[in-house]
DNA sequence: GCCGTTTTCGGCCCGACTGTTTTCAGTCG
């Protein structure tokens, strides 16, 4: 995929724009044309081949030509000649909180800062102040901004992210003047990585709650305090953004909060052709200025004549064209979910017997789960051999006697060896419910290597389901490349699963990949890959991705009562 | 630079907070 590419050179393109002073639409353009290439769920390369590229909302011919560019030389000529043009520093300033392309341009013009360090330098030596437009103060921001970058974790994973919005919550909560709260932004689109939390709050008296919010024990440093907006660091350097509006205006502001902003964008767009306008407060009859109070979400998106869009699917990838046409999906629930196929036992790396695994499974309501321990070679999870594999399948039926109420399917993750061989001869494979394969070494080889392991596992007709397979670990490890053509074709073919991992740092499949393996015709499942109890909860997070991906219940291979799974599995 | 059941030219989402300003530009989301 050349997508992630192409979406880097716009956005690079934007930025030098904007030091430039160039127009700015035509910065808005490249900034949502690099948006909508990353949303793609095809690659730019085969809508390159088939002509079909200006189909992208917001690339027209001359963009449309920088993609085929990209793909033919690896380059844009025009992006390599503005990059000349300015100096690498301002760039690199503008990622300083604070500092946008005018201040890093008189940084750099009238102080002539050498980089971020130097600036520090610079701003400690109160070398700032009386540059024009800058002062004191001006000189305290960057210097905190300068401390932001250093302090602030990088974006946080889904769950962290959750954690931290519970506890955020929890003392906004205890605020007497606050009616409503509830977490928005990034988070509540359940993005796989979340930068700062924005929170959503009501009040009839907005002032009260931002005072009290900023003498909160969570709250380490002020970015901004106002009458009815702050946004605070806490002491582990997330970002906190909350908001607060009147009662009446909550959903207009949870639409607002929500975002995400490509989404709100186009929403606006619609309400303009109807002569309406949307903002946090309400949507407003733009002739007479007349109000149309948003007290709940739908209320917003039944004044522009949309039915209400779940807050997963709001990323402008046309979540807001289907909805015109009353075609969204009815999105997987959780409740779906009717058993894990992918968990780890201690027999091989996990921490619960299979009697644990299978109360606690029940007492969450499950009809079924797997206990899909590693192959003999994957010798660091201690993986079992054949022998011990056998009486691995024995307690389970063992177990199965003494548990009532939950099905406990005998089942492997079994390593796709070098050559996509599975790590099991038939013979054993034989005594499995649920067969998992999974790529757990080679992970630097070739796209084609890989892919060719990945189809070559496949096609043996033993795997039920690929586990993660991208291999990613967000935060340490890079998904390895995939011809995805191939993998979505073959699994199609083969009537092979692929999973959505729901390992915090996994979510493998994501999104995207996720939505573009539905579109082919692949059946997905959601495995948690628990390695203890708890873990088991995480299926919230695959599932999140699922919906993210458009998913609908019958897209997902366990949300299938048990009788209808064990037909699917014995393919 | 894109885009069009009013348009192929003239529009392009909307508002809060900050700091340096006497009415607004810059930055952010």
């Amino acid at each position: 995929m050349r997508n992630i590419e192409v979406a880097e050179i716009f956005d690079a393109i934007a930025d030098i724009l904007e030091i430039k002073n160039d127009n700015v639409f035509k910065i808005r353009a490249y900034r949502r044309a690099a948006l909508n290439v990353k949303n793609l769920t095809e690659d730019v390369e085969t809508l390159a081949n088939e002509n079909r590229l200006e189909e992208i909302p917001g690339i027209g011919k001359d963009l449309a030509a920088k993609i085929v560019e990209v793909i033919k030389t690896g380059r844009v000529k025009h992006y390599d000649e503005l990059k000349k043009s300015v100096p690498a520093v301002i760039l690199d300033l503008m990622a300083v909180p604070g500092i946008g392309p005018k201040t890093a341009k008189v940084l750099y013009e009238k102080l002539n800062v050498k980089s971020v360090a130097d600036l520090e330098k610079k701003a400690r030596a109160h070398k700032i102040s009386g540059l024009p437009g800058l002062k004191e103060k001006t000189e305290e921001n960057i210097l905190r901004g300068i401390g932001v970058i250093k302090k602030r974790a990088e974006r946080m994973t889904l769950k962290e992210a959750l954690d931290l919005a519970d506890k955020v919550v929890a003392s906004i909560e205890k605020i007497p003047a606050v009616n409503r709260i509830a977490p928005a932004g990034s988070l509540r689109r359940m993005k796989e990585t979340v930068r700062d939390l924005d929170v959503l709050v009501t009040s009839k008296n907005a002032e009260k709650v931002m005072d009290a919010f900023m003498k909160l024990p969570i709250v380490k440093d002020t970015l901004a305090h106002g009458p009815t907006k702050s946004s605070i660091l806490t002491s582990d350097g997330a970002q906190v953004d909350v908001r607060v509006v009147e009662p009446d205006d909550f959903g207009a502001a949870l639409v607002y909060f929500t975002g995400s902003q490509a989404h709100n964008i186009h929403l606006r767009h619609i309400a303009k052709s109807m002569g309406l306008k949307v903002n946090e407060y309400g949507v407003f009859v733009e002739k007479t200025g007349r109000k149309i109070t948003c007290k709940e979400e739908a209320d917003v998106y039944r004044a522009l004549k949309l039915p209400m869009i779940p807050p997963e699917l709001r990323e402008d990838r046309g979540e807001i064209e289907a909805a015109v046409k009353g075609k969204l999906p009815k999105l997987i629930e959780l409740s779906d979910i009717k058993g894990d196929l992918h968990v780890h036992s201690k027999w091989s790396d996990g921490g619960n017997s299979i009697e644990e695994l299978a109360r606690y499974c029940e007492r969450s309501g499950y009809e079924y789960v797997a206990i899909t321990d590693h192959s003999k070679t994957l010798k660091v999870a201690r993986g079992l051999s054949e022998k011990d594999v056998l009486k691995k399948v024995e307690e389970i039926g063992r177990v199965n006697k003494e548990v009532k109420g939950i099905r406990i399917l005998s089942g492997v993750e079994v390593d796709i060896l070098d050559d996509g061989s599975l790590d099991y001869d038939d013979e054993i494979l034989d005594k499995f419910d649920v067969v998992v394969a999974a790529i757990h070494s080679g992970f630097k080889e070739s796209k084609e290597k890989l892919t060719r392991r990945t189809v070559n596992a496949m096609k043996t007709g033993r795997a039920h389901i690929i586990a993660h397979p991208t291999g990613r670990l967000m935060g340490s490890r890079e998904a390895y490349e995939l011809d995805f053509h191939k993998i979505f074709k073959t699994a199609k073919d083969t009537k092979t699963c692929l999973e959505i991992n729901s390992f915090t740092e996994r979510l493998d499949l994501d999104d995207i990949n996720s939505r573009a393996a539905k579109e082919a015709g692949v059946m997905l499942a959601v495995g948690t890959d628990s390695h203890i109890t708890d873990q088991l909860n995480s299926v919230k997070l695959g599932v999140s991705v699922a919906r993210r991906a458009w998913l609908e219940a019958g897209g997902i291979l366990n949300t299938l009562k048990l009788r209808d799974l064990l037909k699917f599995l014995k393919k």
